[in-house]
RNA sequence: CGCGGGGUGGAGCAGUCUGGAAGCUCGUCGGGCUCAUAACCCGAAGGUCGCAGGUUCAAAUCCUGCUCCCGCAA
């Protein structure tokens, strides 16, 4: 088929790959436009982008996909379908009916749950054992168009954000091809989403990593898993950003310390004390430093037991 | 030129301000103790102190340039 192919992020670009290993015709990437990223900010380009280039790609880049002259670009190419993939800008209904098979998307997750910007990661914050990736025929509503095939994913035991994120993102590009095979043969079925069971998986932050110590251990590693490798679980130490990479929490009931004391210091970890139960923490970044195991902080640094993590610096 | 921290044996740190013999906690190797051990005791190896240049009798330490890494911000 001939595709126009719209996204953006790292999760986009295998998708993209597939499409065109599988022999379709992908005339057109549109992407966002390229904004200033890292520690120069530099202007660097969008994986999709990126990728587009070295598959000899035109690449659009509109400020606003909503604006009248990106539909009239968007007719030059004469494309069967379009195919969207974490694009991170809504399609105006003018777009949504601008080719014969209109908009096809891939979501990363079993519709009707987490609709919207994260779903990925939320999948692993609410302690999900199973997600997957839905393909679906936009509509106008946020994530609710009709269903047309879903594929599985189990959610492991040590999930991350960034672990689960690439497996979906592969599982996305191969689904994406059967979905296409379907619509051309004809032999896709369509299925009504219903109402989503989970909140809206809301754009992720960096407010979201500050953890609350009072809350339950299993709750904090799965914002430690879910949030690795972005934008990451932290609290304060010294009056330092203390980010935790692994963690692993244990047992149940609150202690007699506060959340947030390190009620225990080994070898090779340390202990917080939770809301109920405890998290053991065995790897973790501080500012100026890359990730070390515990065991190595440890060495290096005198952490106490006693001392109190906390939510402000 | 967005702000800031840092590069010291294999790991994590101290030492830098107030130049003057390489340190701490571990790891590794050898030996000992022990029923045994991730425990304990004894000993050993291992470092151009990121790179280059400068100042000095003397530089990890002061000055200049470069490079790599990281936190914040986006």
């Amino acid at each position: 088929m001939r595709i126009i192919f719209m996204g953006t992020p790292d999760f986009s670009v295998g998708t993209l790959e597939a499409l065109v290993e599988a022999g379709h015709d992908v005339c057109l990437a549109v992407t966002q436009p390229d904004k200033p990223k890292g520690r120069g900010k530099e202007m660097q380009p969008t994986p999709v982008k990126a990728a587009a280039l070295r598959h000899g790609i035109p690449v659009y880049q509109p400020e606003k996909i909503r604006n009248p002259e990106c539909v009239d670009e968007l007719k030059k190419y004469h494309a069967d379908i379009c195919v969207v993939i974490a694009f991170g800008q809504i399609l105006p209904k003018s777009i949504l009916e601008l080719t014969p098979y209109g908009c096809v998307n891939v979501h990363a997750s079993l519709l009707p749950k987490y609709r919207g910007a994260a779903p990925v990661q939320w999948a692993i914050l609410e302690g999900e054992k199973v997600t997957g990736v839905t393909t679906m025929q936009m509509d106008e509503g946020l994530d609710t168009g009709d269903m047309i095939q879903k594929a599985e994913v189990p959610v492991a035991e040590d999930e991350t954000g960034e672990s689960l994120h690439d497996k979906l993102a592969a599982a996305g590009a191969r689904l994406c091809v059967e979905t296409l095979k379907a619509l051309e043969n004809h032999t896709a079925v369509f299925e009504k989403q219903g109402d989503s069971p989970t909140a809206y998986a809301r754009m992720l932050d960096k407010e979201m990593g500050n953890i609350d110590w009072s809350r339950p251990a299993v709750n904090i590693e799965r914002l430690v898993r879910g949030l690795n490798s972005w934008p990451s679980a932290y609290t304060h130490w010294q009056g330092k950003t203390m980010k935790i990479w692994r963690a692993r929490a244990e047992g149940e009931g609150c202690g007699e310390s506060v959340p947030g004391t390190v009620i225990k210091v080994e070898k090779e970890r340390f202990t917080v004390q939770t809301g109920n139960g405890v998290l053991h923490v065995y790897e973790l970044q501080i500012p100026g430093k890359k990730r070390m195991e515990s065991g190595a902080f440890l060495r290096g640094y005198a952490l106490e037991e006693g001392t109190v993590l906390t939510q402000e610096s």
